[in-house]
DNA sequence: GTTATTTACGCACACGTGTGCAAAACAATG
DNA sequence: CATTGTTTTGCACACGTGTGCGTAAATAAC
């Protein structure tokens, strides 16, 4: 009853093991009677190939690594679920991994994955992170990396990213060209590029637009409900209230949103509103809703494709940014 | 530049590699002074054992498959989400696999899971397995099975369920204690134990509050904004509407609510809406709105329970089956 | 019928780790 | 010093698979 193998199989067969392994993998120094007889018995006996023994002989892994700050978000959520799929189409699995935003955390993640020898990672690095050298471990196992979102630069890996300056740039313009001119932005960690970037890009829309209103940004540790719900509570006590919010995060949003609604019913009903995380419910919410859409497909198959050359082709080492374009989508399902 | 091995350590401290095997996994039978220099060493060298060389002398895998329809969905995406966090402070891995509703899928799954040779298998079925034999190919490699959410009672494994009859003759309660009486449901395929439980409370829920409105279930094959869409327009063409919307799936009332919004405006104001999914973002949307949730934690701290004592303890071999309560939130966050 | 060539298979080892057993080194006892 | 006991280390094998090399048998060539 217990696991199959080439042994047993050459065993039951008269034959050795070596030439129970050519016939299963076609070799063609196998007779062709002796492979069918193989081939059938295998079949027959439900024989499984172990993966385990062939990582031994240098084989590489087909699990694949995808490190991201966690999976409730949208966004992960839809990345990691297109990776999972395409890798498996391609004989990969997926390990997940979820650094809850802390770096130690992640470095045992990257102990970890070095542990298991997987074949490659991709991933995306906690608020927590501002040096990265943890990662260059991978370097010295031959474990190709390939970033996503959150990227940094001095780690010198190919990356799939948005084009973060832009978008707030083009969000913030789109904002005023609805008539609302008092921006505010709940956004992430400063000390991650890719909000550094956003931010930038909110600041330089808002000078292009001559907002009266001073660049307003609330700064969040972590996307919860909760900071959502502290953050709009402490720009509410300013005098001047803005009249549109853009949101990095949907959570954020409905936190914010959700504590508006209770504690000073009717403010919203004007309010413009932008955000990340992609749930188009947000737009039943409210007409005047703006969905940040980052294209999760295109952005997941760009990733795996870096990463699956890397891994076929370990020699090459080249590093490729890729760039997307996030979509603007106004208020329709 | 290539992977530390203990043979490596054995060869530069004049040593065997039994001796540092035994020295790093702190045996009693190596002399105390000899351990020292053999940890030094390692931790010097970044030493990180090979858990590929355990598996093939028989030492279990530390990685568990998960398998669920998809991550899109609220529900799956948490559920993972924790069971994957749980899992790691507990020295797994989560590998994640995708049925995407489809039975072929699934096989394929289950025989990627046998030629990993995993420790274990947490699974909640696709809409399209009505028989679920092909799990019992597991048995034979000793990997065991706890089952969620979606389970079927013949495969006869632990599983962690919802009461799910009750959930919806409590919906309907409610429902019908709000003031609603022509309720439908957006459900899923009955072929799957789960929704027929749910049905049958559903209609249980009718009989019991002597609904004016006989039971109208429409079936979704997928849980999907389309899908949504679809349902809602063939329902609409009856002359008589419902008054109130249960929604097995948060895609399905997002696609029903907008289609509504967008073709019918003003006649969701006072629409009764009741939605499993667990995305808070719906009760922003109207007062009336009822979320199910089930209770993704203890459902997952209970499912890594079962499947990690069915690990340590492969003889035992007890079915264990855990209900759990939906919670019903009326509308706040 | 002899030699050369091809075909088909077996042998032995490698991959990294752990462990039963034997051998060596050392300590203790008489 | 001899004997016994204890501690420490080394040897050899196992786990499942693949592959270079060798070789016997089968076939072809002359």
């Amino acid at each position: 009853m217990k696991r199959v193998t080439i042994k047993d199989i050459a065993h039951n067969l008269g034959l050795h093991h070596s030439t129970v392994s050519r016939a299963l993998r076609f070799s063609s120094e196998v007779n062709a009677e002796t492979r069918e007889r193989v081939i059938n018995y295998a079949q027959s006996k439900g024989y499984q190939i172990n993966r385990n023994a062939l990582l031994l002989r240098g084989v590489r892994s087909n699990i694949i690594g995808v490190i991201v700050p966690n999976i409730h978000h949208n966004f992960f959520s839809n990345f990691v679920s297109i990776v999972t799929r395409l890798a498996f189409e391609s004989g990969f699995i997926v390990a997940i991994f979820q650094s809850e935003e802390s770096l130690v955390q992640e470095i045992e993640i990257v102990n970890s994955i070095i542990q298991q020898n997987l074949a490659g990672v991709i991933f995306s690095h906690s608020m927590e992170t501002e040096e990265v050298s943890h990662f260059n471990k991978l370097d010295q196992y031959k474990i190709p990396i390939v970033c996503f979102d959150r990227v940094t630069k001095s780690l010198n890996k190919s990356a799939v990213v948005l084009n973060n300056e832009a978008t707030l740039r083009n969000v913030v313009r789109k904002l005023s060209a609805m008539g609302y001119s008092k921006i505010a932005y709940l956004s992430g960690a400063s000390s991650i590029q890719l909000f550094r970037e956003r931010q930038n890009g909110y600041i330089g829309g808002l000078e292009e637009i001559n907002a009266s209103y001073s660049n307003c940004v609330a700064l969040a540790g972590a996307f919860t409900i909760q900071k959502g719900q502290e953050l709009i509570k402490e720009l509410w006590m300013h005098d001047e209230k803005p009249d549109a919010l853009i949101f990095d995060s949907h959570f954020l949003a409905i936190g914010a949103l959700s504590y508006l609604k209770k504690n000073h019913p009717g403010c919203t009903d004007n309010l413009g509103i932008a955000s990340f995380g992609g749930d188009p419910c947000l737009s039943l919410y409210a007409e005047n809703t703006i969905i940040i859409k980052q294209p999760e497909k295109q952005m997941a198959e760009a990733a795996l494709d870096l990463l699956l050359s890397a891994i076929d082709n370990p020699a090459a080492d080249k590093v490729e940014i890729i760039e997307f374009q996030a979509e603007i989508i106004d208020n329709k399902l």
